[in-house]
DNA sequence: TACCTTATCAACATTATTGTCAATAATGGT
DNA sequence: ACCATTATTGACAATAATGTTGATAAGGTA
């Protein structure tokens, strides 16, 4: 079963390196070392192999994603695992992987339910956070509210950062680097800031 | 001249309905009533035809946020201009072609000077604004970089918006039109609000 | 060992996609 | 009306990508 693991490698290394276009079975079957009957012996078809490369990928986000929420720190460490979140969501190859999913038209099925439930805890958790801050000055329903968009807000920036990130940042005459953690901390100043 | 438009357009229509695997000369033709052969003739390759769509698209993503960034309005209406920038950048077209370009690795060169120097007209513009709300409190310096950091935030958060708004909007729970508009709001008070 | 299953490959077959060409029609200027 | 240029097409050619098959080998199990 490792001709498997190495074809999938190939095809994310591909994947990364050109983008949609190239996955090709030929060129991923070459980089694995395989032949191209090889590959479609184990996935069936080309497509079923974009499949499960798709699949692959879903699952190492989701299962980066589980493991910042879960349950246990969520309520105690308040917007921490929002950045650990955006940590995630902005990495490269995960944000690459949902426009690309994006633009297939995928749906992202796959433990959909899961991750909603999970991203439930995640509000209540920022809502406890934020209910606390402004003690007593705003109802339970707006604190929630608050808390879904300041969660809707962590996870856009974050995808657009993984997304287009670099391209915005030269264009603003940002330095590569140093910019982007120091967004990320004025993102997160701001976040805690202001009422939250 | 007629026709390269209508092919332009139908390329365009199937990039949106199926995402670039949908770019295929043949059936570009035919939504657009030619011949494979005369998108040939008018694009030099298929290759060349994809170019096209994207310089095209490109061009009015460009001249989308030029006319918002017209140096006139960028100093008198403070923040109003970033929220036009947004809705340029989370419309779904553009926020398509982005993560397309990203994908495939393109360098969007076709205009970046002029883009690049706009912006910086509109970092200029949001420095002052952020000088005046801050009377005396805070450095030209520190401005410039919140101002910087605040544009760099509005293009991500539409950017994300533009790519995965909706899945993530569903995975929260929130209802696809009312929060669209709800967030845009919260998003700019925020902005608005926190020293800024 | 004999037997089964699975993995691998090379050669071939099929289909999809792009590209070429020569003929014909349309257009616009003189 | 004539000519040159450009647009359009159908038929064909070339390539690229996927899929199929049968042969061979490797691994495990009775």
């Amino acid at each position: 079963m490792q001709a498997k693991a190495l074809i999938l490698d190939a095809a994310q290394k591909r994947l990364d390196a050109v983008g949609p276009e190239g996955l090709k079975v030929a060129e991923i079957a070459n980089i694995a070392g395989v032949t191209h009957s090889t590959v479609l012996h184990h996935f069936g078809s080309a497509e079923g192999l974009r499949a499960s490369l798709a699949e692959k990928m879903v699952e190492k986000l989701l299962g980066d994603i589980l493991e910042v929420l879960d349950t246990g720190s969520i309520v105690t460490s308040d917007h921490k695992v929002l950045f650990r979140v955006f940590a995630v969501l902005s990495d490269e190859g995960n944000a690459r992987l949902l426009a690309w999913t994006m633009l297939k038209g995928l749906e992202l099925k796959e433990g959909q339910d899961t991750l909603a439930q999970l991203f439930e805890q995640l509000a209540q958790g920022v809502k406890v956070a934020i209910l606390a801050a402004n003690d007593g000055d705003i109802t339970e329903a707006t604190a929630l509210r608050h808390a879904k968009y300041t969660i809707f807000q962590v996870a856009l920036t974050a995808i657009g950062d993984g997304v287009a990130g670099d391209y915005i940042s030269k264009l603003l005459g940002l330095r590569p680097v140093e910019a982007k953690a120091e967004f990320r901390d004025w993102f997160a100043e701001r976040l805690l800031s202001s009422g939250n």
